[in-house]
DNA sequence: GCGACAG
DNA sequence: ATCTTGTCGC
């Protein structure tokens, strides 16, 4: 069972976890008519706005039978593929050290359960809204909207039943993370995969806290130990059209190193797409892709960092009751 | 006032 | 996100 593969958590990345206000609040702090506003204050109450907008469109359920039915690899030939999870797409975006504006963008589709690569689109693009914690999705998801709705035209039976995200899901502040905004642009079922825990609300004050084996109400995601060689979790939430057991499920079926292989593999496409960059020229836009891969490079990655020996006492897993912050 | 903050 | 080698362990 995944669920024992779930831990509680003493990583340094979950102490700063705090429990949401039960009057909760807009989270961008509206100064006192004093100081005009900022423009990064200006935004924030925006994209509030249209967060809470689209999410009124957000579904958390499953919707299409392969994700009801769970058919999986010895049975996946005697079913109709309608009802059997056959393409599972991964999306991510790698950057160039000094450039804020030109990213690397990838959008994978594998076959599933076998994992291999059976579609890849990976170009240069412009980004041009700011990255701001909590709204990362207003950076990133046109661009990642853009080649999923190109391949809706140009190939619509290989498009993904599932798309794992480099981001999170429901697993946000406002419940609206870069998945759920993808999922309900797109209209594909989504799942936020995050590396890092994102503090769903920030220590308001001295002796907040919050229970990561949970009180009541909402589940907003899971802690999730992907493989036994490293860990280091990865946070698990749905992002639109699928349910939180689903979502665990597509993962751990995804799973050969600690990132499950769609985002994985568009993590290492664009990374190696920025890389050619460098090699060549660097006034030319469209660099020639060259064959060499680096074998070890990639392993380094593949493990990250393991969790300090001090960390590592915990022994305590979390059961199937798992409960994260109050909504 | 300062640090933290998915990617 | 990005800057970065070797190294320890199964």
């Amino acid at each position: 069972m995944f669920f024992r593969h779930l831990f509680s958590v003493v990583r340094k990345t979950a102490v700063c976890v705090a429990m949401e206000a039960s009057n909760a609040t807009a989270s961008v702090e509206c100064k006192t008519h004093n100081s005009p506003p900022s423009v990064e204050e200006v935004l924030k109450m925006k994209w509030e706005r249209e967060q809470k907008d689209l999410k009124e469109k957000m579904l958390l359920m499953d919707v299409d039978d392969w994700s009801k039915l769970k058919i999986t690899t010895d049975v996946v030939n005697k079913f109709p593929q309608k009802l059997c999870l056959r393409y599972v797409g991964g999306v991510d975006i790698s950057f160039i050290k000094g450039d804020d504006v030109n990213a690397c963008a990838a959008f994978v589709v594998l076959e599933f359960p076998e994992l291999k690569i059976i579609y890849k689109d990976i170009s240069m693009v412009q980004l041009t809204a700011p990255y701001i914690p909590g709204f990362l999705a207003f950076r990133e998801v046109n661009s990642l909207k853009e080649k999923i709705e190109k391949l809706k035209n140009i190939q619509p039976s290989i498009l993904p039943q599932v798309v794992l995200v480099d981001g999170n899901g429901i697993l946000h502040p406002r419940g609206f993370g870069l998945a759920c905004h993808l999922g309900v642009l797109t209209d594909l079922p989504t799942i936020g995969v995050a590396k890092n825990l994102f503090c769903v609300k920030k220590l308001q004050d001295a002796g907040d806290w919050l229970p990561l084996i949970g009180i009541s109400g909402k589940q907003h995601g899971v802690i999730y130990r992907s493989c036994k060689e490293s860990t280091n979790p990865i946070y698990i939430s749905p992002g639109h059209k699928i349910s939180m057991e689903t979502a665990i499920w597509v993962v751990e079926k995804c799973i050969n190193y600690r990132i499950p292989e769609p985002t994985r593999q568009a993590d290492i496409l664009s990374r190696e797409y920025i890389r050619s960059l460098c090699n060549k020229g660097e006034s030319d836009k469209k660099p020639s892709h060259k064959k060499k891969k680096r074998e070890r490079g990639q392993k380094r990655n593949e493990f990250d960092n393991p969790m300090p020996s001090e960390t590592c006492e915990d022994e305590s897993y979390l059961g199937p009751g798992l409960d994260l912050w109050d909504s």
